[in-house]
DNA sequence: ATGCATGATTCTAA
DNA sequence: TTAGAATCATGCAT
């Protein structure tokens, strides 16, 4: 401060110097002619040593006898006027900025990821959501979220802590900044505006590190995502019991194993899976079942038998129930939803002799014929009179590329049934 | 470490 | 939009 007070005195000096000057043709006259200019430059240095020389009371009063000066704030303002209408009215123009986009960006994801929202925001919520449909069994996601959930709030914690540190840091600065300004307008001609503007200023170059922190916590939860939620890296298996409810239905509609939506919601409750899920299993099934058909023989074989003896049973319950309620109501491996006719209608067009059966006894139908042309039994049930031993080529599905059936596989050694029915 | 199994994704065609 | 096909990435048994 001594050293500011002593230049600014010093400033005062020379101002008086030239106040001095002001209004005397002598002394512009004098600087116009040869070697006088060196003299007053001389005269200066010297004042300025002697503006050094004062003590400071003497600077202090000097200061003081000219801040209270009548004159001065009328001079301060008319200055302050010529400086808004000169240097400040080109920089207004560019002031007036919009909101920054970008920024507003990173606000709306920070927001939408629960790092800047409430505390228990949405952004946990989407990363449930997004767990769950990674897949996973229900354990193991919750296990996945709430290490999700722990990383996020580390994030979220940091992102604050340095948020407010900028903000403290911002207005600290701005308030010295404001108090330099005021200070100094007292010796120098300083608008109230022009403080405002040099805030702005401020917060402009706050806010631009504000934006860096936001944007490198976005990245961060970004990677934490994309780390946590990157359903190609979370791949867990089904566990066994999904596994074997989506082949049975597989294998018990293995004329048409296209689910509709309401079988896919049906599964995908039973198996503890999304419908997606439900989709892209059939999907990889369907083609990797088709591209080598030799190799699922063995796990046809045991579905076929194990849904054809739940048929049986189901059948035999209806029976002696002596109901001519639909057979497979309410049993296990019952799919009723699914059976809307489409491979009823398959089997029939497919079938020159026509079937006579119900379209929801179908499934088992199908498993039943299959059981017994794999396993070399069963032949009691195959001739049960549910079933006309034609194989039914209905699993046109398959046609593309490999032989149609699969009572007839290509490749195993062993499996030779021929299809003998056709 | 390696190979196979498997769930998910991506691209294409219908 | 959906299924098929190819591919990726991970899980798991050896």
């Amino acid at each position: 401060m001594d050293d500011q007070t002593r230049m600014m005195t010093g400033l005062t000096g020379l101002g008086g110097l030239a106040q001095a000057d002001v209004g005397d043709p002598d002394s512009v006259r004098k600087q116009q002619s040869l070697g006088q200019p060196q003299q007053d430059i001389g005269d200066i240095l010297q004042q300025i040593m002697a503006i050094t020389d004062e003590s400071l009371d003497e600077a202090q009063a000097r200061k003081h006898a000219l801040n209270c000066h009548r004159m001065k704030p009328a001079l301060f303002s008319v200055l302050c006027e010529i400086k808004e209408k000169t240097v400040l009215s080109i920089r207004g123009v560019q002031e007036e900025d919009p909101p920054d986009p970008q920024i507003m960006r990173l606000d709306n994801m920070l927001l939408a990821e629960g790092v800047s929202g409430p505390e228990k925001g949405g952004g946990s919520a989407a990363a449930a959501a997004a767990a769950a449909a990674a897949g996973g069994s229900p354990t193991d996601s919750s296990i996945e979220h709430s290490d999700y959930r722990a990383k996020l709030a580390q994030i979220r914690q940091i992102y604050h802590s340095e948020l407010e540190k900028y903000e403290q840091a911002c207005s600290e600065f701005t308030n010295h900044v404001m108090n330099l300004l005021r200070e100094q307008s007292r010796t120098r001609p300083i608008s109230p505006k022009e403080i405002e503007r040099m805030v702005a200023i401020i917060h402009r170059k706050f806010s631009s590190i504000q934006m860096q922190l936001k944007q490198s916590t976005c990245e961060a939860v970004m990677i934490l995502r994309s780390r946590f939620l990157d359903a190609r890296r979370k791949r867990r298996n089904f566990n066994k019991q999904a596994t074997e409810v989506l082949n049975e239905y597989f294998y018990s509609h293995l004329s048409n194993p296209y689910p509709s939506e309401e079988a896919k919601e049906e599964l995908a409750k039973k198996c503890g899976i999304t419908v997606s899920q439900v989709s892209n299993w059939f999907g990889n099934k369907r083609i990797r079942y088709k591209k080598n058909i030799g190799k699922f023989q063995e796990e046809a074989n045991l579905y076929a038998v194990k849904t054809a003896v739940d048929a049986a049973n189901v059948s035999a319950q209806a029976s002696q129930a002596n109901s001519p309620a639909t057979p497979n109501s309410g049993s296990p491996g019952s799919y009723s939803l699914s059976h809307t006719g489409d491979t009823y209608l398959g089997l029939r067009s497919l079938n020159g002799e026509g079937l006579n059966i119900a379209p929801p006894l179908q499934p088992q139908v199908d498993t039943l014929h299959r059981a017994t042309h794999l396993t070399g039994g069963y032949e009691e049930l195959s001739g049960s009179g549910l079933y006309t031993p034609h194989r039914l080529d209905a699993n046109s599905w398959q046609d593309t590329t490999n032989p149609p059936s699969v009572t007839s596989p290509p490749g195993p050694p062993g499996s030779v049934h021929s299809d003998t029915s056709n």
